[in-house]
DNA sequence: TTGTACGCGTTATCAA
DNA sequence: TTGATAACGCGTACAA
């Protein structure tokens, strides 16, 4: 823990000027005997250069931020494992934040990356406003976002088209008959719950169901509230016969309650979740889900955000990933294998 | 994406010296009216401070680093929820670091402290080498290992006994009246692996079962191994009774084979887990597991970290965190709530 | 090929 | 109270 050896340290040591023993280092032309001995001198010490005062002069941190709301949604996990190995390989350190989908600590994050602690950041914001627009725009590096960033924000942006997965769902479960569908969905003022909720409202229409709110529960996304919004719109609609609901997190806890009560899945209640996560095969029934392509999607705003600190300087690109339907035991009926 | 504002052009356009911007934007006594004018100049640019530059000059980073096997292990991810909320608390950024259970790349982590981007590490090693050592003494940093630290090393520890925790799960089943009992571990290389083998044969022999490596299978710590596993295991015994799986994911696994192979849980076979997951719950049914306390050794490690942090200079403290049986359906028979 | 000296953006010391 | 200036550790013109 004693103060750690640096270029002047080892300049003396070697009996040459710090700039000889930076050349060395770095591999620049140096005579064969002052290189000896700058190495050998730096190996005795233990030398490891310091990467702050490194950063402060190269102006890069060698660092990007993953900003999300939770870190037990394994649907950003899925992100965090692509993401992370390539970052690596390109040299970053992944710096983590979980805002706890709160606002602030959003807009904080933002913040934050003008103190140049990371070169670029990958945020999957849940709610977008005027704020974040702001902070946007003053960024001093580059952003990707994951999820939808509005027409002409300085940001890269993944996105998935979540209104289409629900009507993927919806349509899945009418071809199999089902006419008394509930929907259970995360909170409507979140970018993913109001997309959710369109697309709700709009497949239902396209398939003659009924639309209205009375089908509709509402909770936050995760399992227990997906629990407790189950057992309200059970006991508000006992005779449905399908639960779309708005991520697996919720279809799990929906799951607990229809088990708890005795309705068999599928044959009593069809259950689709959305994300296809790991937790999907995990169910049981098996949970048949609309996959958003998580793992892709966090790949893509991988590759955006290093082929922009590789010095791309294109407008504001954007990459989709289409939505897909991965249907399993828990609306097919069928062992899972 | 333009440069930055520093204190250098708060300090022109205020018309006052660097030494003053720095006074003010650090609440140092200045006068009413100098500070009134680089608040001006400082909101007008907004001004943001160089997070690497000061670090440098501080000699803190104001950075933490978290190095797992894999952000894919629900045992690490309890840890983490613990632990960014923690060091954010007090400040510190979180450098999460996926090592892939790879020594190299262990190693390449407690050398990366040495570059000093991060103030202290907290870290869970599948293996510990020489090497590994070798760096605790060469660190310049504060290090904290979750899992078993030799004796003497440099380092503050938060450890769990899981060879007792190997022994709650064998009692428990053996209280059950089973008697034919396999055994699914991790790489026996590892030192959890290890350790679990060790409680395998201690408490099979204390409780008079046969503990011969007739009864063993060994696979790596995910749920395809698990399965793979139980499935030679089982062509090999068909007539087990129950299977005590060296983590939660294992368990998992091994649950697919026997619902595959038409066996009962637990009527058939009895199956537990170890590190008490949210996927337990998940399972179906419900996994019965030896806690480890994840969550609770990340609040452990994040604490002694903050206290070194702080500047508490005492020798290497221990704390240890009991494992605790946690009953469930895949082995007492009976519905989840 | 090598050394001197400056700058990266801060904080902190010391005179004024 | 303020300003000039010296660090922090490194990279790099520029001069030798």
């Amino acid at each position: 823990m004693t103060e750690g050896p640096t270029i002047t340290t080892i300049a003396q040591r070697a009996g040459v000027s710090i700039a000889s023993v930076s050349r060395v280092l770095n591999g620049l032309p140096t005579r064969p005997e002052t290189e000896r001995r700058v190495l050998q001198a730096a190996g005795e010490l233990g030398y490891v250069p310091n990467s702050v005062a490194r950063s402060l002069k190269s102006r890069r941190s060698n660092q990007v931020g993953f900003a999300i709301a939770d870190i037990g949604n394994p649907a950003y996990l899925a992100m965090i494992r692509e993401i992370q190995p390539l970052l690596k390989a390109a040299g970053y350190r992944l710096v983590l934040h979980s805002t706890g989908s709160d606002i602030a600590e959003e807009i904080e994050v933002l913040r934050g990356l003008g103190e140049r602690y990371a070169d670029g950041l990958i945020m999957v914001p849940l709610r977008m406003t005027e704020e974040h627009l702001k902070m946007f725009h003053a960024a001093r590096a580059p952003i990707v976002i994951i999820g939808a960033a509005p027409d002409g924000a300085p940001v890269d942006n993944v996105r998935t088209d979540s209104r289409t997965g629900v009507r993927l769902a919806l349509a899945h479960l009418h071809a199999l008959g089902r006419r008394r569908i509930g929907f259970l969905n995360g909170p409507p003022d979140t970018v993913p719950g109001a997309a959710r909720a369109a697309g709700w409202a709009e497949a239902s229409r396209a398939l003659g169901l009924p639309a209205g709110p009375e089908l509709t529960e509402v909770g936050d996304f995760y399992r227990a509230d997906g629990a407790a919004a189950a057992g309200r719109l059970l006991d508000r609609v006992p005779d449905l016969d399908a639960l779309v609901c708005a991520n697996d997190l919720i279809a799990l806890g929906a799951l607990d309650v229809l088990r708890r009560r005795g309705r068999r899945v599928p044959d009593d209640v069809a259950v689709t979740g959305m994300d296809d996560t790991d937790l999907a095969t995990l169910a049981w029934p098996a949970l048949t889900s609309v996959s958003l392509g998580s793992a892709e999607r966090g790949r893509a705003a991988a590759g955006l955000l290093l082929d922009r600190l590789a010095g791309d300087g294109q407008g504001p690109r954007v990459v989709t990933v289409e939505p897909r339907l991965v249907v399993r035991g828990s609306t097919a009926g069928q062992e899972t294998p």
